[in-house]
DNA sequence: CACCAGGGTGGTT
DNA sequence: AACCACCATGGT
């Protein structure tokens, strides 16, 4: 078994905080949540830096903009067809059906299935969107985290998003600490050691027993 | 030159 | 349900 809060102390001891989500307004979350796909944070801010610089980081100003000047913002953060697309659809939702102030007021998993329905928003990026733009207790599961897991459990076999989500969240719910979380998973993501087939230099694996299983959802 | 980065979608078996 | 190709730019 996993200790998901021990696991968390680590990861914090070992990199500290991480100050995300890096920006203010909500819908620059929720642009840079899709932005950010497949791409380094580098990119996706600097599309997110020319989409402000073009009055374009709103969603009123968005629904009406022409696709191809879209394109052209977000060019740098690769797949810029299918982004300045899904940014449009996302953008002309919030601002002809459904405003973030009514939006607020949905529970979590309505809200959850809301954001899943967008074309362009899938698990991961909406158990983003749910945590960093709406401050829901919300556990995104990315490939490092699984990496993680797979590691500490010792096990090929892969294990459920769903059951996963279902044991980070038993035993860390509280939205400052899920924060944290995901940017220290995918920081130690990004560390030699978590790149690593076997991690044997960090003290990770202190937090788990080999053999046994993720509890149960 | 190859490989990766804070995924998602649509099609095939 | 698992697998696959595809999307595309920028950095190492």
């Amino acid at each position: 078994v996993i200790r998901f809060g021990k696991l968390y102390d680590a990861l914090f001891a070992a990199y500290g905080p991480q100050h995300w989500w890096p920006a203010d307004d909500t819908f620059e979350i929720v642009a840079g949540a899709v932005l950010v796909q497949r791409t380094t944070w580098r990119n996706a801010e600097a599309a997110l830096a020319t989409l402000q610089s073009r009055g374009l980081l709103a969603p009123e100003a968005l629904a009406t903009a022409d696709t191809a000047v879209i394109e052209a913002c977000v060019r740098r953060a690769g797949f810029y067809r299918s982004k300045a697309r899904r940014l449009q659809g996302v953008a002309r939702f919030l601002a002809t059906r459904c405003g973030f102030d009514t939006l607020e007021k949905l529970p979590t998993a309505d809200l959850r299935h809301t954001l899943l329905a967008l074309d362009g928003i899938g698990p991961e990026t909406a158990d983003a969107i749910l945590l960093y733009a709406f401050e829901r207790p919300a556990v995104v599961v990315d490939e490092y985290l699984r990496r993680l897991v797979r590691r500490l459990l010792k096990r090929d076999a892969a294990i459920s998003d769903t059951v996963l989500r279902t044991s980070v969240a038993a035993e860390i719910d509280d939205v400052p600490r899920l924060n944290e979380l995901h940017a220290l998973v995918i920081a130690h993501g990004k560390t030699v050691c978590g790149r690593r087939p076997r991690c044997g230099e960090c003290r990770l694996s202190d937090h788990c027993r080999t053999g046994s299983k993720v509890s149960k959802a």
